[in-house]
DNA sequence: GGAGCCAGTTAAGCTTGCTCAACAATCTTG
DNA sequence: CAAGATTGTTGAGCAAGCTTAACTGGCTCC
């Protein structure tokens, strides 16, 4: 199962990834994407900027000449658009289906958001979109939803074929009361 | 602002993670885990392994004597059973609810498991849990969500206020065409 | 009781993605 | 237009995670 190692043949790694949101975000936001905007929003040093900057032009991702504005190319655009829709759409999934609190969310989309697949993420829009309609059988579901138990030991057993044969969510939940403190934002 | 930048703070880095799983099944499998061991298990060299050993070690993850079977102390085994379960839980939830195919499922899960903070696993489980229950609520809202329109397009307007400004779908399914295998949509 | 053979280790080297320190280019002002 | 402050680049160095090549430790086996 070698499927693990392509973790590091994805097509942008999460430093990437959040040099073209930063790149994006800063053209939308100023007009043009300077290596000290860039240092400053990503919170790196200026050379760490114009090493990665050299990478990702050689990824064909931006075009960047020396002392010059940083711009990004089509492909580099499209992965930032794609990039910023997937963290959109796990964050209101997270926050708005889920339930889970908003500096959480916020974190586990910025560490995932590159990583999962467009099919992944569309199926997540579907869902949550659905999930937020007035059509009755969201409403009834998620009204029944709110109040199932959160337990394993509460619900039916047969409802807990999701954990065979040890209950899942002993492991996870052990965990969470530990978890470093999440600065808001 | 600093966020991404955890990104390489977290407890283990994606490689450690399936290094602690490697030791975790091969004890289950096959009673102990040693180095030429793991390193057919993850397909990487023996060297490898050594060294990560080290760094596991050093982390209080495993122990490990020289030429010696490798053990994973409390600690790594937690973090172990946690990887597995919130894989397993991800794996279920894009299979089973979104309905995305199983080879995209267990890439994008492979990915994330060691990323995804327990407190949003534990309520990915409760929600695959409920979904597949046999609560009249969960029916009829599978039922419905079932027939819905997979396209922004199709659905009513207000429905798509996950969207805001533009549609996000567009930038996610613009690359979908680019991958092996397709949704049946 | 050496010969050979695995298993495991060390050593050296590569790529990423950063750091800091020094230098070069550009802009701003008097 | 030159002094001085910004801004950007280069270079050296570091840590993580790999690689290959060469070495070591412990076993079998005639």
């Amino acid at each position: 199962m070698d499927l693990w190692k392509r973790f590091g043949e994805k097509e942008v790694s999460h430093s990437m990834a959040h040099y073209l949101q930063a790149v994006a975000s800063l053209k939308q936001e100023k007009g043009h994407a300077r290596v000290g905007d860039i240092a400053t929003h990503l919170g790196v040093s200026k050379s760490g900027v114009t090493s990665m900057l050299r990478s990702l032009q050689t990824r064909g991702l931006i075009s960047h000449e020396k002392y010059g504005c940083v711009e990004l190319t089509d492909s580099g655009r499209r992965l930032a658009e794609r990039t910023e829709s997937s963290r959109v759409v796990i964050t209101r999934f997270l926050t708005e289906i889920l339930g889970v609190p908003e500096a959480v969310a916020s974190e586990d989309a910025c560490m995932i958001e590159h990583l999962v697949s467009p099919e992944v993420s569309v199926e997540l829009l579907r869902l949550t979109t659905f999930m937020r309609s007035s059509h009755p059988a969201a409403r009834a579901f998620l009204e029944a939803y709110r109040v199932t138990p959160h337990d394993c030991a509460d619900h039916s057993p047969e409802a807990c074929a999701v954990c065979q044969t040890s209950c899942l969510r002993d492991s996870l939940v052990r965990d969470i009361g530990e978890s470093p403190e999440r600065t808001g934002v």
